[in-house]
Parts: C-alpha cells; sequence; structure tokens
DNA sequence: TTATAAATGTGATATAAATCACACGCTTGT
DNA sequence: ACAAGCGTGTGATTTATATCACATTTATAA
C-alpha cells in the first residue's frame, strides 16, 4: 500500500469518482462521510482484503480493477468476479457477520476510499433512498453472480470461455479488442477451468478465426459465433 | 391457486407470521401494506412463479417450502435453493430489471402475500430500517448461493451430497430425521448431480452407516463423519 | 382392482476435462 | 550474460461423473 498523507484533505462534495448512491445523499450526510473516510491505494497485485478478516470499514473502488475471490479446500482459486471503478467492495459481507467473506486483490494500480462502516450503516438506516441504491448495487451483484455459476455448472469448457470473452468485452472494457489483466492460469480460476483447459480453447478460437490472440490481447473477430458457442455448450 | 375471498380481510397488524423487516414497521405503515396486499395460497406442486416474468407484486412466503430454480439450455434444471417461510421471494429481482429470474415451486402446500412492488419500494425508501432488515435478508441470501456455487464447482459428488444432507438438517428442517421435500431427480438437481450419481452416493452412505435411508425419509446416524465427508471433497 | 405411468436402484459404457509430463519462450536479477 | 524461475503451449494418460440400458418398486388413475 503507498501512504498518502494528503488522504485526510479528500473533497467528497465534489468528489468526481463518486458512487450513485451517495450522489443521492444531502450535503451534511456527505460531510459526515469525509469526516470518517480516508482515500488511499494499491499497487498492481496487492491483495487488499483477506477473506475470514473482520470489516471495520467498507472500501470504495475509486478507480483500477480488483479481483474478487476466495480459495477453496485444494487451495485452488476461484474467482468470483472482477470488479471495476464506482463499486463498493464486500457489500453481503457487511449486512451479515460482519466477517469478509472474500478476498480481494488488485489488478491493476487502485485508488480506494475507506469508510466507516458504523457511518456507512447509520447513512442506510437514516436515508431511505440511499439504502435503496445500496440494494440496487447488492441484487445486481447477486445476479450476475448466479449467470456466473449457471455458466459454470452448466456449460461445457467451449460455452465458459466464450461467455468470458463476452463478459470482459460487455461489462469490463465495452470494446472488443482489450487486454486481459491477468495471467493465464488466474483467466482459468474465473471460470472454474485448469489452467491446460483455458489455454486449449483459446488455441482453438483463435485457429478458428473467432479471436485473435497475442499475449493477453485478445480481439473478437467473430462476435456472433462467440455468441452462437455460448448459447450451446 | 386456491382462491380465497377472505384474503382482504388479513390484519398484518397483529399478523403472527409476520416478517423480521416488517415488525419494524409503524402501525401506519402496516396498515399500507394491509391495503394492498393480498393472501393465499398454493397446492404442493404449483408453479407460483415463472422465470422471465414481469414482477408486479412481491411474494411473502408464511408457510410451507418453495423451492427457487431455473431451466439450462439443455431443460436441465437448476435448483438454487429451498425457501422457508417468513421469506421474501425474488428481492435480487425485483431492485433490478423488474423481471424475475428465477422460477418458484411450492414444494408442500403454501401460504403466501401478495404485496404491491410500488408500496414496497415506497417503504424502503421511506424507512431506512426497514430497508436494513431487506439488505441483510437480501445479503444472507447472496452469501449463502456463493456457498453453495463452492460445494458444487470445487466438491466431489460425495461432498456435495454431505453438504445437502447438512444443508437440510441444519437450516431447513433443524433435526437429524427429515422427510425429502422431493424427489431424487429434484435432490440431483439442487446439487447438480445427475439422479443416478445422487442415488449412488446416497446409498454408499447408507451402506456405511452414516445415514438410514427409507424412500424419503432420512436420519443422519454419523454426523461427525458427514462433516468429515463435507470437508474433504 | 387393474392398468399405466412415474420414480428408483444398479451395472456397463462413454466422455469431458483434469492431471501429468515436458519443451519452449520470457522476465528478472545477480 | 547467464542462470533461475515463472508463464505458457501441447501431447498422452487418467479419472470422475454422466449417460445408457434395464429391472424393480411405488404412485396414480380409470
Amino acid at each position: 500500500m503507498i501512504s498518502d498523507f494528503s488522504a485526510k484533505l479528500n473533497t467528497c462534495r465534489d468528489c468526481s469518482e463518486k458512487s450513485c448512491a451517495a450522489a443521492i445523499l444531502h450535503a451534511r450526510e456527505i460531510d459526515l462521510i469525509r469526516e470518517n473516510s480516508r482515500a488511499t491505494e494499491f499497487r498492481k497485485g496487492d491483495i487488499m482484503v483477506h477473506a475470514g478478516s473482520m470489516t471495520s470499514h467498507i472500501i470504495y473502488l475509486k478507480s483500477g480493477l480488483v479481483k474478487e475471490y476466495v480459495k477453496g479446500a485444494n487451495e485452488k482459486e476461484q474467482i468470483l468476479q472482477i470488479v471495476s471503478k464506482f463499486t463498493y467492495l464486500g457489500l453481503p459481507s457487511l449486512f451479515g457477520d460482519r466477517v469478509n467473506h472474500y478476498s480481494y486483490a488488485a489488478l491493476t494500480d487502485v485508488t480506494v476510499c475507506y469508510i466507516d462502516v458504523n457511518i456507512f450503516n447509520q447513512l442506510i438506516r437514516d436515508n431511505g433512498n440511499f439504502a435503496y441504491e445500496i440494494l440496487i448495487s447488492v441484487s445486481r451483484d447477486s445476479l450476475n453472480n448466479f449467470h456466473r455459476f449457471m455458466s459454470q455448472s452448466q456449460k461445457k469448457i467451449f460455452g465458459r470461455v466464450a461467455d468470458a470473452i463476452i463478459y470482459f468485452s460487455k461489462i469490463i472494457f465495452e470494446q472488443e479488442s482489450f487486454e486481459l489483466p491477468f495471467t493465464r492460469q488466474e483467466f482459468a480460476d474465473l471460470i472454474g477451468l485448469s489452467r491446460e483447459s483455458a489455454t486449449r480453447v483459446l488455441t482453438k478460437f483463435k485457429d478458428d478465426g473467432i479471436l485473435s490472440i497475442d499475449g493477453r490481447n485478445i480481439s473478437i473477430l467473430n462476435p456472433e459465433m462467440l455468441i452462437q458457442i455460448s448459447k450451446h455448450g
């Protein structure tokens, strides 16, 4: 973590990286956040939160990409999702037992705000509209996780890789060309495959002219075909 | 569905089947619910909600057991969870696109209350404490789904069946002996197995003296062993 | 009751994907 | 510049679980 002595100077009121939910807050509520939050940064590769630790602050992601993951029994990593900016991390854990159920690690350099959980809870109780926005966010997450779950449990490896590529293209990067922010192993962990299988499918897609692949750089050449594969398998 | 002309007579204020969240509401808010809700019943086997349909009312489950499920590509059913009484159905869908993402079917005879979604949303916006309770509920659900997901994607069939048995014993029935409220096929659908594999594992557990099985009636004879199996794989 | 369908158990076989094994680049640091 | 170590591709082999096929039991209905 990079220490940041100017942190307390953050001015939430006109922060350009404010969340949709925070946009709803009254000026005095924003000030309450300002007085009880702290901006900081993480470097690519840093572990931000360990699963199992207690939550004292909620983390708001201002910029960068973060992976949400857990380690299973056999130390096998399952990546739950890639989180991009303007998102609160670990909301479901906050409203449960206050123990973080997931780990978070920075995939790129990242800037965040720590907000005291008691203040955050207070805002939810005091401002139903804020609570409503948070509910929307938690719900969207829940549905997304479910869709990933269905992809993993019902589709074969070609369908799953297709889903992952579509996910990056549409949701994360909003482009047909992008650079995967991680290794093949992590790509495999995201969709619950072995590294070798993931590789094999990617090369197959390359050979079939569906993708152009150069290391971590991927371009979708045939989006229709990709959608077909996603649907079928 | 059984028609119920006395429905409008429900008296939410002293309803003994009120949710934790509703217990927080003020008298006038409860009255608002009463004026905009309707009690009704379903028979065992009835489909209550079809995935894909629009949400106009939220369903509160007053008694009985319900399965939350979806049908995958190949018509293969994945059961997400068994929902028991005092639970709102389909909350994540409500705060998303208002389309039901899951289907619901009654596993037993069931009594429910329909509550107008606009009223429900209004209550959330007006009463942060109510919103907070709903958030807790959505979050708990989200974490539970995640745990089931991990069980299915990382464990082998013996571990998965063990998890399912523990789930019924601890969460649903709170007893070591219980009657499964569905067929072997549905049991398999809950943990993402083929019917045959599910059967085989159950008979193995029976032969090993871990369970006593008579049709749908199951008793746990060796809970420690079951936990061991769950942990290992 | 009898007939018909649905649910269940169980062996044999098929198969998708993991695992194993190893070669070939790239970094990275001394 | 070289060694040491990751990350990556690719073939051969293994394995867990689905699928198939069929017998048996249990429900449902006429």
